[in-house]
DNA sequence: GGCCATCAGGTTGTGCACAACTGAATAGCG
DNA sequence: CGCTATTCAGTTGTGCACAACCTGATGGCC
């Protein structure tokens, strides 16, 4: 009747509070290594693609500049990243990792498996639910960019 | 083997992905009504269950007192919800909906139907992946208390 | 070349989240 | 009864997220 305005039948709910409960399971791991979560897979990205600007960035983990960089200046200030503007085209910005922030890697490579443990997950659960959750997220997304074409 | 630092691979970045991005999707909803969406959760509890401690908010929408008592201050300045030191218990504060705050509901009755229609979801999908999310969120909370316990 | 729309990154302001801490009230136990 | 541990809200400080806005660089179009 769309009336239902029950807290236990609403998806965006069971999503916000899964996404808390996650990030909340890296942080006892990520803590120790001074990284948030949101560093953290800015690292990922960067160990993944190597030198990467901030848009590319902002494309990758959906994030905007408003984020990224107070971000980015504080990755940069505990001395895990550069950020260097780019000579050809002045507009943007090129972050690449530091010796330092390239040497994390090794020390977080046992992270994922860590916290899939303490999540008690299989491989397969994960793989299936992480399929949908990128679907649905695909479906919601693009909204934006169909809305300002319309308008 | 361990080692997969792939952001593709990562079930918690499409869990931290799909969560603002549904977020998102409730803004353009909930911004002309004033509400954000935490806020939004808390009405959505006080309809269902009437007047209730900060505490047994914190309970159901898995928040603390950190986050609950500068929003449920900014709601009370909005004229939403009141606030009121129980005389029983001094400790606890309950709070109860203004007339305001429950006419809201029916103007936020549609919300839910719009927001799953703008994400052009059918209802068994999403029934499926919110108690998985569910199952997901409850076998990776409770570990903080099982630390406590251990320690 | 000159002009304008677009793009990239940054800044500002608001509102969560969360850890760590404080202080008042209560419960429970000897 | 008195004392201590616990409970509950609230405060402080840090770090996201996001909207709105700003600035400078670029690309096209004439």
């Amino acid at each position: 009747m769309g009336d239902d305005l029950r807290l236990s039948r609403h998806l965006c709910f069971a999503l916000y509070a899964a996404s808390r409960a996650a990030v909340n399971l890296y942080r006892p791991v990520l803590d120790p290594l001074g990284l948030t979560y949101p560093q953290y897979l800015v690292l990922l990205v960067l160990w993944e693609h190597g030198d990467t600007t901030v848009k590319e960035l902002g494309d990758e983990l959906m994030l905007d500049s408003g984020t990224l960089s107070p971000l980015l200046k504080r990755m940069e200030s505990a001395g895990l990243v550069r950020r260097v503007r780019r000579p050809e085209d002045e507009r943007s910005v090129l972050v690449s990792l530091t010796e330092v922030g390239t040497a994390l890697r090794g020390r977080v490579a046992s992270v994922p498996a860590t916290v899939a443990q303490a999540a008690g997950l299989g491989e397969n659960d994960v793989g299936d639910l992480r399929e949908r959750l990128v679907e649905l997220t695909a479906a919601i997304c693009p909204p934006r960019a169909a809305e300002r074409r319309s308008s």
